[in-house]
RNA sequence: GCCCGAAUGGUGGAAUGGUAGACGCGGUGGACUCAAAAUCAACUGGUAGCGAUAUCGUGUCGGUUUAAUUCCGACUUCGGGCACCA
């Protein structure tokens, strides 16, 4: 046989030559749409990461070929973007070209691993013939009132000299050098994606992507439902929005705080007696940027606004208003009211800024019953820090554990209360009060009193000071220890739910954000947290002091930068008419031809230095005009391609009716989890927007989101450069050959997670590819299955079937090493045996099964075949091993037929003598058979 | 902090209520060879035993069940996503 080598580039060539993979519109046949993520050429070339999720893909679509179906998948290159720019600013050569070069390395190191991708439907984005769509469909959004400028502090990052969006800059850092982002006024062109919010979150309903992915994107988006509160201003009669999802709590508002940036700040700086200091704060907080504000000083600060308060709608309180930067401009009103008991945030302000905490809420414990008795009474805890323990009673079997209790008398409040119990119960009375926690509403029955009582109970802290102990005072029934106890003890021992929450909240105060129910907030008094709510929102309607609104964190889509190598954006600025849109036939607007790259240092796009670019006319009125010079960012050429991928050459349109009906939705897509959200919704958003302007026929366009796992280099860790772990695939190929390293990565290990890279993995599964072709010596002339060999075969066709289509390649090949091993057995193998065999390996290793296929003269070549078939009732087997199990544990195995009754495989089990002696002497309780599987004799 | 996922031999991993460790790697002693590589055949979770066998064992603790890696509850550790979003 020739060398691996030489085989690989004969059936490369071969499928090249005979347009295998090029799919047409064959309305015959049932459509199917694999599509993966197109790469972004590097000078890096290929990584093992790629060759592993378009081996998957084409093991998937090979497959689906075989079994009829007419399948499209293609591959493409998303080249806009700043390593190119960067590259060419570095070596002086146009960025074209050096993504012409990166491609070109790219497509041979895929073509070398035998990817079936359909090459006739190539493109890249940077293709003018590509962009020039991207800039028409931008003209759609543009026309019907999706994009427009706007005044925005966005995320600027100041090495690559760019704007970014949310997406771009998460964690407050860039997303491509990972420099600090800082805040920078200035004018982009934005897509309303946020309109879009809720379609992206129904959609998902009318997808099948992986749950977690589901997950990720409806995080992001960020739903939150609430209602907007309208806060008088007591100085003037001017209104203070808020947005808050706990209207409920309104009662309980002791403070308002809004954004540094608030228009209000400006707005009032009249009234505000310490605007200097108002100035210096803001001044700060702007200066900080936004990983620092919402990351790293998770400490509140603020500033008080002396002379402008406002007044809450429901009781007419005066409500001191802050700012501070905890307080997000972008995000609701960029003001809201605070609530410290029930907001964690809103609590730690107050804490610092000595703000009343008012509770509003209280939590429920106990079972609510009729015909209650409501009365006061305290929880004390007792701290000895001295020991670090604990002050607690000990009922034993009338009870159990508890701290010291008790009823609040006529007049008194809970501290002196607390006080006289302790020194009552225990005799302890040198003790002083460190803090209180919120009340409690606990419900119980008390047996000695044959009543229900509904409590509010307060849980209060005391530190004890010196162990005198005077003598207690009790009656009759109280017959209980005083212990001392640990933390550890409290923890287990303290089942009471009023004792073991009071405990927690005196222990670990903080606001109280559970459900409960309402206190000192007048209509809403008695109800749960989300009747409250409900009846709040009303009320405010009602009297028109607000309404009920949704609020999502997704955000319009800043869509320019200031780059040179991206998308110029289609349009033209003109005195008289102001922004025109370039008209279709003199789309595209190509990226000049020029030598300068260089971001400029005032934030300015390098085209707007490039006066035959920048000066134009007005496609309108036909006077001078100026053209947009920022670009729009990477992620718009892969927002679309797929479509494109349907009908590429289609210099009429960006894709005709007749492609988008028939090829409809991409059926499966596989791309990294680092894509869920923003690609996809990015992605998602822009085919919704086309669905609703009528271009194309599906809202959602993909069925299926799968995501491939990271490959790690040996030892576990991330494949660097710095490290020196990196596999590179060319040598791989060139030393085992590209089915080795295919079938390796498919065996690797679950497809979904990630995986260690091992080159004595590696090796192993060559050894197997070997052995599959030092079987073809033993083929004979019978066109038949062999008789020891035909449950197998299809078995094994049934396994892989089902596996490859649940994307388990490991166990798929499992399978056929183990067949392989029963037919390495036999003295010979039918040619019916090793085709289905080759058959089957096929969409794995494609080369050398067609290559064994042709040298054994078995048939057409795979590619051309049919995907085999298994029979149902071959599958059944006549006699089955099956354990017996007494008490659980195997005792023996037993062979059963398949018609045997319940009855005889019990009696089988019970005369294998293991069975005997375990079961001897012992009182058989019962015998569980399941066919086929088990049986498990229970005795005594 | 919140949300999601994972934890199984020396190792990558199988098994989704029914004989835990399939398959691969590695290891051990053997065959072939002057020798090595390649290849072939055997063994390979721990402990005790010559062995039949017994016993322990799927991150920890508890529960449901005739039976739990699998289901339920609590926890630990690791990984991923989101994060002052009111």
């Amino acid at each position: 046989m020739d060398s691996v080598q030489k085989i690989e580039n004969k059936w490369q060539k071969y499928w090249q030559e005979h347009h295998t993979f090029e799919a047409k519109i064959d309305k015959s046949k049932e459509k199917y749409y694999y599509l993966v993520e197109f790469p972004y050429p590097s000078g890096a070339g290929l990584h093992v990461g790629h060759v592993r999720s378009y081996t998957a893909l084409d093991v998937l679509a090979r497959k689906k070929r075989m079994m009829g179906y007419n399948v499209l998948f293609p591959m493409g290159w998303d080249a806009f973007g700043a390593p190119a720019e960067q590259y060419a600013i570095k070596n002086h050569i146009h960025p074209s070209k050096a993504v012409a070069e990166n491609i070109k390395t790219f497509k041979a190191q895929i073509q070398k691993l035998g990817i079936s991708f359909d090459w006739s439907r190539e493109f890249s984005t940077t293709d003018p013939e590509y962009y020039k769509w991207t800039q028409w469909q931008f003209l759609q959004f543009f026309k019907h009132g999706m994009a427009y400028k706007a005044k925005k502090n966005i995320n600027w990052c100041p090495k690559c000299k760019t704007g970014l969006s949310n997406e771009d800059s998460s964690g407050g850092v860039c997303e491509r050098c990972g420099t600090q982002v800082v805040q920078k006024e200035k004018e982009q062109w934005m897509l309303r994606m946020s309109d879009y919010a809720e379609d992206l979150i129904e959609g998902l309903q009318d997808t099948d992507f992986q749950e977690r992915t589901k997950l990720a994107q409806i995080n992001w988006i960020g739903k939150s439902t609430g209602a907007e509160v309208d806060f008088p201003l007591k100085q003037v009669s001017e209104k203070l929005t808020v947005y808050t999802t706990r209207p409920d709590t309104l009662f309980g508002v002791t403070f308002m705080v809004v954004a540094p940036e608030h228009p209000y700040i400006d707005l009032y700086s009249g009234l505000i007696q310490n605007m200097n200091q108002v100035i210096d704060y803001r001044e700060q907080a702007n200066k900080k940027t936004e990983f620092e504000r919402t990351q790293l000083v998770k400490d509140k600060t603020g500033v008080k606004l002396e002379g402008l308060s406002a007044i809450n709608p429901v009781n007419g309180k005066e409500i001191p208003i802050y700012i501070s930067d905890y307080v997000m401009m972008n995000y609701g009103t960029g003001a809201i009211m605070a609530v410290p008991a029930h907001d964690e945030r809103d609590y730690e302000f107050a804490q610092k800024f000595g703000i009343p905490i008012i509770q509003v809420l209280e939590e429920e414990t106990g079972e609510k019953h009729e015909d209650e008795t409501s009365k006061e009474s305290i929880v004390a805890i007792v701290y000895d820090k001295e020991n670090d323990k604990y002050l607690t009673i000990n009922w034993k079997n009338n009870g159990g554990r508890l701290f010291v209790g008790g009823t609040m008398k006529e007049g008194e409040d809970p501290i002196s209360c607390a006080i006289r119990e302790i020194e009552e119960e225990t005799g302890y009375s040198d003790i002083s009060f460190v803090r209180s926690g919120f009340k409690i509403n606990h419900h119980y029955y008390a047996y000695n009193k044959n009543r229900y009582f509904n409590i509010e109970a307060t849980p209060l802290l005391f530190k004890l000071n010196s162990d005198e102990r005077k003598k207690q005072n009790l009656d009759e029934d109280e017959k209980f220890d005083v212990e001392w106890v640990t933390k550890d003890i409290v923890e287990k021992e303290i089942h009471d739910e009023l004792h073991s929450k009071s405990f927690q909240y005196v222990m670990t105060p903080g606001a109280m954000c559970d459900d409960g129910i309402h206190i000192h907030s007048d209509v809403l008094d008695g109800l749960s947290k989300k009747e409250a709510i409900d009846k709040i929102i009303s009320y405010l309607e009602e009297k028109n002091l607000g309404r009920r609104k949704t609020n999502y964190k997704l955000q319009d889509w800043i869509f320019t930068r200031q780059r040179f190598w991206g998308e110029p954006i289609p349009l033209i600025y003109c005195e008289e008419c102001g922004w025109v849109p370039v008209s279709e036939e003199d789309l595209p607007v190509l990226l000049p031809d020029v030598a300068e790259y260089e971001p400029t240092d005032d934030g300015e796009s390098p085209l707007a230095r490039i006066s035959e670019f920048v000066n134009t006319t007005c496609p309108h009125c036909g006077k001078p005009a100026k053209r947009e010079t920022d670009t729009m960012p990477n992620w718009a050429g892969s927002s679309w391609y797929w479509l494109r991928y349907m009908d590429p050459h289609n210099d009429k349109e960006f894709v005709s009716r007749e492609a988008l009906d028939y090829w409809g939705k991409v059926d499966w897509y596989n791309g990294g989890m680092e894509h869920a959200t923003r690609h996809l919704l990015y992605a998602r958003f822009w085919n919704q927007f086309l669905y609703n302007i009528g271009l194309v026929p599906n809202k959602e366009p993909f069925k299926v989101r799968a995501s491939h796992g990271m490959i790690l280099g040996e030892g576990g860790v991330k494949m660097s450069k710095s490290l020196g772990n990196v596999i590179n695939p060319d040598d791989i190929v060139s030393t085992y050959g590209a089915d080795s390293l295919r079938t390796y990565e498919m065996f690797i290990g679950d497809y979904e997670k990630e995986a260690t890279w091992s080159e004595q993995g590696l090796n192993g599964c060559k050894r197997y590819l070997d052995k599959v072709i030092r079987l073809g010596e033993k083929v004979n002339d019978s066109d038949h299955y062999s008789s020891e060999l035909e449950k197998d075969i299809h078995k094994t066709i049934k396994k892989v079937t089902e596996d490859i289509d649940d994307l388990k390649f490991n166990t798929a090949i499992s399978a056929l090493m183990i067949l392989l091993n029963k037919m390495e057995k036999m003295n010979s193998i039918s040619r019916a045996d090793y085709h289905t065999y080759l058959t089957l390996l096929n969409p794995i290793a494609p080369h050398l099964t067609e290559e064994l296929n042709e040298v054994y003269q078995l048939g057409k070549p795979l590619c051309e075949s049919e995907w085999p078939k298994y029979d149902e009732n071959k599958l059944i087997d006549e006699e089955k091993e099956i354990a017996v199990q007494v008490n659980g544990k195997v005792r023996a195995t037993i062979l059963v037929h398949i018609n045997d009754s319940d009855e005889t495989i019990r009696e089988k089990a019970l005369q294998e003598a293991n069975v005997i002696k375990h079961v001897e002497g012992k009182e058989i309780v019962k015998v569980i058979v399941i066919k086929g599987r088990i049986v498990n004799i229970v005795v005594k």
